[in-house]
DNA sequence: CGTTATCTTTGACGAATCGTCAATAATAAA
DNA sequence: TTTATTATTGACGATTCGTCAAAGATAACG
């Protein structure tokens, strides 16, 4: 009279290997190849079942951000626990954050979509929540080092600014680096000058010397203490970009 | 056994009369709405007569990219003819880079499209050259003017550094810091507490200071000098500004 | 004026894609 | 076995893109 079928997390699971399918379609024929028809036919499901999960192909776009964001947050935990000064740790961050972006260039690409091709107005209203969330706990680490950084004197507050603001700014630096230098190769016809690691480190210094956030990048040796980083806490990342390079 | 017919510059006439109707599509629907079959429809021309012009969708949406930049890069010559030190004409730059974005929002959305979506790469070759040739006689003014900078001694060049990369630095944070706060509103977690002008021109002058630019932030007023570059030099975007908010 | 060679314009067409929904299948209690 | 409920399916309509053979327009030439 009553009698059902459930799939208590049944239904996450069938939800990973959708997005597993879809990131394959996207690392091996790129984002613009991700279609549901195609999705579908890879996948031994039918399109009303996707459906049931996602509510658009935005939806699984989002999903597949969401995944990546997390695992940005491991990364820049990892990059707070860098050993050095405080500028350091700030610095590993920007360094985790470009070699998480090689080494996975298309969760990079999807992230950029999201922010740009307005997915989140599709995307179901939980997977947006999902989304704020993510980003919150993926900031307020940062926010902390920022903080405590402050309180210590270790950097300067400009009158008037708050540790947010400070932190903002970090962030569209890195952000618009990496799309101009990295996102549509033409598009920028600097391109062949400029080397994103080394535009990046650039200005993220002059950024924090802007913080007056001691030590200034002309009183130590930054490109020792990124080596070191390379090494100590990212050595995942940079062995799965030299992989890529191989392969390509 | 020879004759034609010709079209010398009314090609250009017709051109610019299909990027008119494109560009009203997109300021009335939003991007997102333009269609080559809507296109057409309010054209008193046919589908192959628009692929005559353009080769796709992605060209047309170049060529209105283009134009855009042609009009940007008045207003950074403009922002150059500032009264002030050279930092408050660097500002200027910045300050006249985001008042035309907030001025034009949709030809700034078309820009984020460009050089996000891919789109130099299934536009023609020819819009290609243009766009570039473009880029770089919107970037020279600029160059030149860090360069004079420098070379006055009023901003350092941290050593191993050329000009070109300072000013791409200050694009970076520009571009950004305009693309996070003015982009997919949702997409920004932070967005609420954030407001793009006070987030750009503290960025800007956190990277500024980084470079040692004279006056430093703290030492002068520039406050009252954006102010006056919004009466002196940008009224128009100003005055077009508020138009669009009583719209809205 | 009619012919003709050449260029232009047209819009119907095939292909790809999205999201929907009525019909069918599957399930477990009664 | 029956039945009420949910899950799954894939054909379908709606859009959109870009193409191309056919029709139209033009101006020199006879």
């Amino acid at each position: 009279m009553s009698p059902k079928i459930f799939s208590p997390e049944e239904k996450d699971a069938r939800e990973l290997e959708m997005l597993n399918c879809a990131k394959e379609i996207i690392c091996t024929e790129g984002e613009a190849a991700l279609t549901i028809d195609k999705l579908v036919k890879k996948l031994p499901y039918s399109k009303g079942t996707v459906y049931n999960h996602f509510t658009s192909k935005e939806d699984i776009i989002l999903a597949l951000c969401n995944a990546h964001m997390a695992s940005i947050s491991q990364v820049f935990n990892r990059a707070l626990t860098f050993e050095g000064s405080s500028r350091e740790k700030a610095l590993a961050v920007h360094v985790g954050s470009l070699l998480n972006a090689q080494a996975n260039p298309q969760d990079f690409m999807i992230g950029i979509t999201v922010k740009t091709a307005g997915c989140t107005f599709k995307a179901s209203e939980l997977r947006q929540q999902q989304h704020q969330q993510i980003e919150t706990s993926l900031l307020s680490p940062i926010f902390a080092h920022f903080r405590t950084a402050v309180d210590s004197g270790e950097c300067t507050l400009p009158e008037g600014m708050m540790i947010e603001q400070l932190a903002f700014a970090c962030w569209s630096v890195d952000f618009g680096t990496q799309l101009l230098l990295m996102g549509d190769m033409n598009s920028c016809s600097l391109r062949s000058q400029l080397n994103v690691e080394r535009e990046l480190i650039n200005s993220i210094n002059l950024i924090l010397d802007g913080m007056c956030w001691q030590p200034l990048a002309k009183d130590f040796d930054w490109k020792a203490s990124i080596a070191r980083m390379k090494t100590e806490i990212f050595a995942a990342e940079v062995a799965k970009i030299a992989t890529l390079k191989i392969t390509s």
